[in-house]
DNA sequence: GATGAATGAGCGTTCATTCAT
DNA sequence: TATGAATGAACGCTCATTCAT
């Protein structure tokens, strides 16, 4: 299969966060011992440190590199068009939530980790402005009723956010209708 | 003052409690040790077993014994009156809020201990079946315009959470103003 | 047969120096493991960490207090008095070559510890300004020819001890005989 | 430049030892590491295996080719002359302290690797005899006062060898003029 | 009831060594 | 010849827990 010695330190390193992820996110960051990561990784101990200085340098890796805010922002970014505001707004809340669905495992790392404030802090706050924007561009357009946009673009993410948290995720057409009903849109 | 033995050994225990919140809080479940907890209680590791059979028997005895359900029924219990919805909602909304800020501490310690989810849905779903039933009563009484009563306790209550969690709490009564503008109450 | 705590705990302590002293000597300081250390005391390694903080505080504590700068002075003051220089010479450098036998082991650690300059270095100045002295005085006194008494003491300081190190040792009064041929006094 | 396998390898292998030295004096033996040395010679610690089997063989091969013994025969046999006997002593002398002096990292190592003393035995006693030989052959000349021949070569050796240990080198004249006074010889 | 000496399992980490490339 | 990824056996050290006093 002829890796060059280049790809397959490359190979490995993602290997070793890939497993890193599962293992910090089922036991927590504390709970998982080096030698559980180094086994769900199917390597010993001692490579692990090859890669990473130690076993807090690859939780930051983690969250470094495997971050979403760089996909929060491409999949918000996709949403904006020409649609009805009301469906657009949808668009985006769904967009997020699958994003937290999709990275489940590294929010629950982002907890566990006492890193929760800062990174959800970061999060919140692009997202909010993201859809704050937005919803503060098709009031001025009178598509949506006056509204403090900056409010409604936090009660939004929150709602979203805590549905995935609790495990009871929320149907956003129905959160759109609630904040913006048909009726007086 | 004569204690009654009874009374030093609930005292103690107490203690104890106070104790190992306040350390939980400030370094995590997993980054506390048997030590730290003993030492901020002023005794010595060994009797902390006298009280408890193990350092996760503590933390359990904390989440049931301090838990926050019995306040947060409580306190939202008082708030129900006859006064207009919106300051009715404005007072629950704000009783909550400061019942998440009483508890700052446990609130972290229930992230720390990965008994987030369970902890957060049970106080989640109490909280918001308290809200649902006053805001789906004022509506059928017409006080309220018609609109999705769960949702909207899903939808206040993550928003007064998410802000307490993110260390930018949130103004209720501009929350309100959102979900129920004045003019169409 | 009723120790108390403090003695316990002070008697233990000297235990496990004992035992290090030991070890260190056996393997070099480097070359010693806690683990050996511990199974020499018959202690768990845990225990090891009650007494000091870690292993290079074992090793210091040696050197302190083990360190044999007090009983040099003691051992050499005991010999001043009376009788024919030559002799007291002898009594001297006896003394001293019996406290570098009774302290082998920790002369090795010095040495293994690379602390062997520092050590060294004290330990000779001391002596060898107390025997210098005391040959500056018996020369002053005319008992003595006149010499170089810091360059002599140095001489008598270093055949000795390397006489110990290479594992044989010197005959003092030979030693003495050759600086202060007994014709010559 | 055309270098043959053979000359390469001789040329790697010394560049090896070279670097250990440097490396085993500052770190000490135990507190180098294969990285260490490998990196000091510009090398991947793979390399190393190739030309010794082991650290510990890298540690013997130091001790048996780049030993002084040689050197130290070489030297003081080209102090072996007709000039006056304070002056060849003083010659042999200034040669050995200058050993010492050019070999300190290899001291050093010798020291720190518990090989002490087997080295410094076969040092001083080769030392010693040669030493030892000319004071008597220059005494039995009359050219020295009669004395212990071998008890004042192991003075001299040692006075020199503690001197360069501990810092300070000693003035062989002066130590040449306090065995053998000039008035006297 | 309270102490703190003692345990022992296991932690994160290092490192001499091997071997496929 | 030379590399460096990978191993595995320790290493120094921590800590929840026990128990004689």
């Amino acid at each position: 299969m002829a890796r060059t010695r280049r790809e397959q330190a490359e190979w490995r390193r993602e290997q070793l966060l890939d497993a890193a992820l599962r293992v910090f996110a089922d036991k927590g960051v504390d709970g998982a011992t080096v030698k559980d990561l180094a086994q769900a990784a199917e390597v010993t101990p001692g490579l692990l440190y090859r890669y990473f200085d130690s076993k807090e340098a690859l939780v930051q890796a983690l969250l470094t590199e495997r971050g979403f805010l760089p996909q929060l922002r491409e999949r918000l970014a996709g949403e904006h068009d020409a649609r009805p505001a009301a469906e657009v707004l949808a668009g985006l809340l769904g967009a997020f939530d699958r994003l937290l669905a999709d990275n489940a495992d590294l929010v629950t790392v982002f907890f566990s980790a006492g890193h929760a404030r800062a990174a959800l802090g970061e999060l919140a706050a692009e997202g909010q402005r993201l859809i704050g924007d937005f919803l503060a561009a098709r009031a001025a357009a009178g598509e949506l009723r006056p509204h403090d946009s900056a409010m409604a673009a936090r009660t939004l993410f929150a709602t979203v956010a805590i549905g995935r948290r609790t495990g009871s995720p929320v149907d956003v057409a129905q959160l759109v209708e609630l904040l913006f009903p048909q009726a007086e849109r």
